[in-house]
DNA sequence: CGTAATACG
């Protein structure tokens, strides 16, 4: 099994970029997509459909903000929207999908804002989720997140960690929160499998970023640890384009 | 700089 996400950035500028061509290629069997900044009525029926998947969307309240899809080849055994906590699923950041051996979540993380404006919201929703998953696993259930955790962890997850230890996205209060989710029996799947690799999965659209791979690698998989004997292999698509961020794709042993 | 609506990342 192939899972794959991407941050696209505006679902329709993706769209309007023919900037799916792609997935044949690498053929999921899930897409998770984050920051779709879009509604289903703002385009076309034909549009939405993205062959042979059967789509899920989440967007947010706001007009052209945040928002979350998640496209499937297998029906899942059901799905849901949010985590039944008003003041998030009003951004339309989650969608969970429960397959037999386990869930699955496609999950856009809070940015922190101009000015580390929205780093309390964005903390909030860490720990909100965490009580979540630590249910689901108190119950014996195995969790996949994947999405746009907005974090780097690590040093050796940014090109530039020294002079980003004030902004958000590499704060010591929101790295805290991944060091916590891995405390709470969770694996950053890439990084177990890649202990020394630095590649990225976001660069800023300015200063000629991407080319210089002056990048963030903040979209992660985090497995429960009994799930992580059964990843094969978690790809950095760096090459693919039309986003900020590259697809990432999980591979899963049956 | 880019997406999308006048803010946000």
């Amino acid at each position: 099994m192939k899972i794959t996400t991407w941050n696209v950035n505006g679902f329709r500028a993706v769209l309007r970029k023919n900037a799916f061509e792609w997935i044949p290629d690498v053929d999921p069997d899930v897409l998770c997509f984050q920051e779709i900044k879009a509604t289903l009525d703002q385009i076309s029926a034909e549009e939405a459909i993205i062959e042979p998947y059967e789509g899920i969307w989440n967007p947010a309240e706001r007009k052209g903000y945040s928002g979350t899809a998640t496209y499937y080849k297998n029906k899942p055994l059901s799905h849901e929207k949010g985590f039944g906590i008003e003041h998030f699923d009003i951004e339309g950041r989650v969608i969970r999908l429960k397959y037999p051996d386990f869930y699955l979540y496609n999950i856009y993380f809070p940015n922190g804002g101009e000015g580390n404006k929205r780093v309390p919201y964005k903390l909030e929703f860490y720990e909100a989720f965490l009580e979540i998953c630590d249910d689901l696993h108190a119950q014996g259930e195995n969790i996949i997140i994947t999405g746009d955790f907005n974090t780097a962890h690590q040093e050796i997850d940014l090109a530039n960690p020294k002079q980003n230890e004030k902004n958000t996205g590499f704060l010591p209060e929101e790295r805290v929160w991944i060091d916590r989710y891995l405390e709470h029996g969770f694996k950053d799947a890439y990084r177990e499998l890649y202990p020394e690799e630095e590649k990225y999965t976001w660069w800023t659209y300015r200063f000629n970023s991407r080319e210089r791979d002056i990048g963030w690698r903040l979209d992660y998989y985090l497995v429960s640890d009994a799930l992580m004997d059964r990843v094969e292999d978690v790809v950095i698509h760096s090459d693919i384009m039309g986003s900020d961020h590259c697809p990432v794709s999980l591979i899963l042993k049956e």
